[in-house]
DNA sequence: TTGAAAGCGCTAACAG
DNA sequence: CTGTTAGCGCTTTCAA
């Protein structure tokens, strides 16, 4: 249906005018002063032969792509691309935007991840979102070539890209705060070990929301695990079958999905169903294992989605000129994280 | 570093010859007769400026982007599409080409769906690969303008596009075939509900195997629940509680992953130790949940790489014309599924 | 063996 | 209010 071979000189002779003309009003160009009479002509000619610019040759002349380079680290194997990608791929469409997608590897040379940013840049995209792995200090390929860049979900070294982030810590202080609301007091923490920045901004907000409620951090049941099933499930035995039984929390928050997932093995070994004896609350929204555990777990989300589509926002608004170099903001932008509620929280037995 | 402002223009002269000889050189025109002392200083001209060709202009003048289109539906909650846009892309590099991905709605309307190919044809992608949400008829929006597509992971209504899909079938043998050759004899089967082909596909594989090894399929503990956890939990209740527990299956074969996950449940609920009691085999590899269940799950991998590197290679090779209308194949091409072996199967208990 | 020149389809001065 | 024209950066006849 669309375009193939009719250009704007075949819609400029069916219409009987020059090819300016149709040019204008089919840009709505703002001081063009053209008749409504032609320009329904032009309109109608255009319509008629399903005329679609030729995006390519627009972008030749007017040096600017419409398209945003989104460089994906290891796209198969982080489950939250998809969401990157819808994110960043509602707000460019919004735009008249589209998305030149390529995988790279995190784990690959440097040079290598750089060939992929060349590629992009070879096809002038106007501006590249950068999404690494996982949340950590990206070495990044360097962008120089004037295009702005933003990075997703992580931070670039030496801070020379502006950045978005979860905001975890928060996003943990709202998970804790669910259980305090739902009347619990005695709540544990499934950490996650390593220095990971995201173990200890998540511990924080913890620790952060149990103070704010009068509570004492330091007396509450934590304990450390590998960031994986079995990780917490380690963990989760640990802190559910200590020496005293009357010390038990009646609430866990999990530093992951995952790690959430070992809690309730623990939870099971131990004769303690969720959420009746144990409410539990994860991280991360991974919505196979979030929905699919018996009960579903209320976890945290961090927004994907919007990261990605304030990032391509934060794109445009610089390829438009929209918004100076202001926007080269030192600190990484924070995005709260939104807290799911399904059903693995309930008021404590009393 | 790349490009950014030289042309080949700026090449020719820091190389003193004319624009033609350059992009001869670069291109590596056969019949061009270019001597070696010039084909040094062009190249080493364009290396030390840095030069990048501006595939725009090079897309344009050609009549050909080098860019693959990917259509994929709902994008954010396919588990898979990270696989398919890696598949994609590893083909595509590989021969030059570039991904322009695009999300649509599955639920939308034909027009939407639509508005979202003929962005992508307005670009002038060279070739459409369209993957479609799940394993399904889809009614395919209007790719006529000349560029070819193909369809991954779904058929299209009324055959007009090549297409390829796993082989279900096959895949399902191998998953049974792995649990004869451990020992297993009395095999069960956790089936889908509803008529989707996929369900019957499996199960069609489920019985060969079955009459392969001389066993009676008739007499193999079939049960059916929805596609999900609880669907899987029912229905493995339902067969792993039977009146007469003489009959008890030693291993039993899952319509997908989900559903292994509850037939998990339904045997620790039972007391039956997976796989020491019970060995379980799935199909999808989630690998979310199947690296994630204790014990780790064995399962069928559908060759979601392989569709998509094999549609980007069909593709390219249509646009270069390698390959005549042949490959418009009338049926689906089949991709064979592996078995990923994980610790859901051991021998069965004498 | 190399170069001049004509476009690919479109936009944006600049004239009328 | 509308039309002429010169490119955007590159490839590709055709001539030298």
């Amino acid at each position: 249906m669309s375009s193939k071979n009719i250009g704007i000189k075949d819609v400029a002779t069916a219409a009987g005018v020059s090819v300016t003309t149709v040019s204008h009003v089919l840009n709505e160009v703002p001081h063009a002063r053209v008749s409504p009479e032609t320009r329904n002509k032009v309109r109608s000619a255009a319509e008629q032969l399903g005329y679609g610019p030729n995006r390519l040759a627009q972008a030749l002349r007017r040096q600017r792509t419409g398209i945003l380079g989104v460089v994906i680290e290891d796209v198969a194997t982080t489950p939250h691309t998809g969401r990157i990608i819808l994110g960043a791929d509602d707000a460019a469409k919004a735009r008249g935007y589209n998305l030149m997608v390529i995988n790279t590897s995190s784990s690959a040379s440097l040079e290598s991840r750089e060939a992929d940013v060349k590629a992009l840049l070879d096809r002038r995209v106007d501006g590249i979102l950068y999404a690494p792995a996982c949340l950590r200090n990206v070495e990044l390929p360097g962008i120089a070539a004037g295009v702005p860049a933003v990075l997703v979900n992580g931070v670039a070294e030496g801070a020379t890209v502006p950045a978005v982030m979860p905001d975890e810590a928060s996003g943990a202080r709202a998970a804790v705060q669910a259980l305090l609301e739902a009347g619990h007091t005695r709540i544990g923490f499934v950490k996650a070990t390593g220095d990971a920045p995201s173990a200890s901004r998540r511990f924080q907000g913890f620790l952060a929301a149990l103070a704010e409620a009068g509570l004492d951090g330091g007396a509450a049941p934590v304990e450390s695990g590998a960031a994986g099933v079995q990780g917490g499930y380690e963990a989760g035995r640990r802190i559910l079958a200590p020496e005293d039984r009357a010390d038990l929390p009646t609430a866990l928050f999990c530093h992951n999905d995952l790690m959430a997932m070992g809690a309730y093995r623990a939870a099971a070994e131990l004769g303690l169903a969720i959420p009746g004896d144990l409410s539990i609350v994860g991280f991360g929204d991974q919505d196979l294992i979030a929905t699919s555990l018996q009960p579903s777990l209320t976890t945290v989300a961090p927004p994907y989605y919007g990261m990605a589509a304030w990032a391509a926002g934060q794109l445009i608004d610089a390829v438009e000129g929209t918004v100076g170099p202001a926007s080269t903001a030192q600190a990484p932008t924070l995005l709260d994280c939104t807290l799911v509620r399904r059903d693995s929280v309930a008021v404590p037995r009393p």
